[in-house]
DNA sequence: ACGCAAACTTGCGTGCACGCAAGTTTTGCC
DNA sequence: GGCAAAACTTGCGTGCACGCAAGTTTGCGT
C-alpha cells in the first residue's frame, strides 16, 4: 500500500490539519456553530487565520471535517479487503457498511451537532462525494481493468445511493423535540436499502 | 400539468430572475468572467445589488443559469411524455438525450465560456443536480407509486452518469489550443454510454 | 373601494474566501 | 555543512454572501 509519507513536511501539515479540524469542533460544541469565528479556530489551532483558509475553505468544511476524516481511505481499503469471488455488489455493500458503522466512537456528540445544523448536514453530506474516487478505482481493480468508464458509472451511482442514505438518517434528527436525535436509525439498513436497487447493474458488470 | 402562474407577483419574479441571467451571461461574455461585479449584474438588470442574492448565491451560478434555465421542466416533460410501454431505462435515455441535445441555439457561445472557465464549469455541473427531483417524481409514476424510494435511488444514480457525461463532454476543451472548443464531441454518444451501465437495475424495477 | 397581511426589495453591517506578493521552513544536492 | 529551489505560511486587500430590519408592492377579503 503507498502507505509511507514520514516527510518531515507532509507530518506538519497533517498535524496542522488535525489540529485545525479538532479546534474546530471543539469549539463548535463548546461554544454552538455559529459563535466560532474562522479567527477562533486558527488561534486555537496555532496558525494564522489565512492559514486555515489554505487548509479549509469554509467553518463548516472544517468542523465536519473532524469526523469524516480518512473515510475515503478507509473506504478503498475495506473494499480492496472484500474477497475475489464474491458478487461486486455484495462486495460493495459489504465495505461501505463496515466503514459507516465504525465511526470514531468519540465522535457521537459531533454528529448530533451536524444533524442538528442544516449547514453543517450538507457540508456533511457533500463530504461523501468524496468516496466516489477511491470506489472507482477499487471497482475497477475487481472488473479486471477492463471498464473504466463503466466503473466510474457505477462509483458514482453508489456514492449517490450513500448520499441518500446518509440524508435519511439525518433527516429525522430535524424532527421536533430534542430526545435521542442521531436517531441511529439503523444506518446498516438504510444504507444496504438504499444500495439495493443499485445491485443488478452492478452484478452485470463483468 | 401545473402550468398556471399569471400571477403578477409571479410574473415580476420570473422577470427579475431573467434579466438577472442574461445580463450576468452578456457581461460575462463582453467583458470575461473576472471582470464582471456583482454589481455590474445588478445595475444591468436594474436592481439593488442585495436583490441579486436574492435570486442566486454566487456570479457563476447567474451565469450559468442562462443556459440551465428550465431544464429541469423540460426533463420533466421528456419523460412524462415517453410510451408508457417501452423499458424504463430506454425512456429515461431518450428523453434525456432529448433534452439536453436540443439546447437553445443561440448559447453556443454561452458554452464556449463555459468550458473555459473552470468556476463555470463546476456551477454548470453542479446544477445537473436539479434534475434530479423532475427524474424522481417521473421514474416513480412509471413504477406505479409501488417504490418511491427505488425511484429516488435510480433518478440519483442516474443524475450522477450525466453528470459525468456533461464532465466528459467538457474536458476535451481544456486541452492546449483553443480550436473548436466545446468539442460537441456527441454529447448524445456520451449520455448513452453512461447510462447504459445502469440499464440493468433500471429495467430490474418492476 | 379600502385596508391589512404577506411577499418582495433594499441598505447596512459583519464575517468570510481567496488572489497576491513577501517572508520562512524543508528538501535535495554538491 | 552550506546553498539554491520548492513548499508552506502569513498579512493585506478586494469582492462577496447573507442576516437583519426597515420600506415598498401585491394579493385578497369584506
Amino acid at each position: 500500500m503507498t502507505q509511507e509519507r514520514p516527510d518531515l513536511r507532509e507530518r506538519k501539515k497533517r498535524a496542522t490539519q488535525e489540529a485545525l479540524r479538532e479546534a474546530a469542533l471543539r469549539l463548535a460544541l463548546e461554544h454552538g456553530t455559529a459563535n466560532v469565528r474562522v479567527a477562533d479556530i486558527a488561534e486555537a489551532a496555532g496558525v494564522s487565520p489565512r492559514t486555515y483558509n489554505n487548509y479549509f475553505s469554509s467553518r463548516e468544511q472544517a468542523i465536519v471535517a473532524a469526523v469524516t476524516a480518512r473515510r475515503e481511505a478507509r473506504i478503498a481499503e475495506a473494499t480492496a479487503a472484500q474477497p475475489a469471488h464474491i458478487p461486486l455488489a455484495d462486495a460493495v455493500t459489504t465495505a461501505i457498511v463496515q466503514v459507516y458503522t465504525t465511526p470514531g466512537d468519540d465522535d457521537h456528540p459531533a454528529l448530533l451537532l451536524i444533524a442538528t445544523d442544516p449547514a453543517l448536514r450538507h457540508a456533511f453530506l457533500d463530504t461523501t462525494a468524496g468516496i466516489e474516487a477511491p470506489l472507482t478505482t477499487a471497482m475497477a481493480r475487481r472488473l479486471g481493468h477492463t471498464d473504466q468508464d463503466t466503473a466510474r458509472i457505477l462509483a458514482a451511482s453508489v456514492t449517490a445511493a450513500v448520499r441518500i442514505a446518509l440524508e435519511r438518517w439525518l433527516r429525522p434528527a430535524t424532527g421536533s423535540a430534542a430526545g435521542l436525535v442521531v436517531p441511529t436509525g439503523s444506518l446498516p439498513d438504510l444504507l444496504r436499502d438504499a444500495l439495493a436497487p443499485l445491485a443488478p447493474a452492478l452484478d452485470a458488470a463483468r
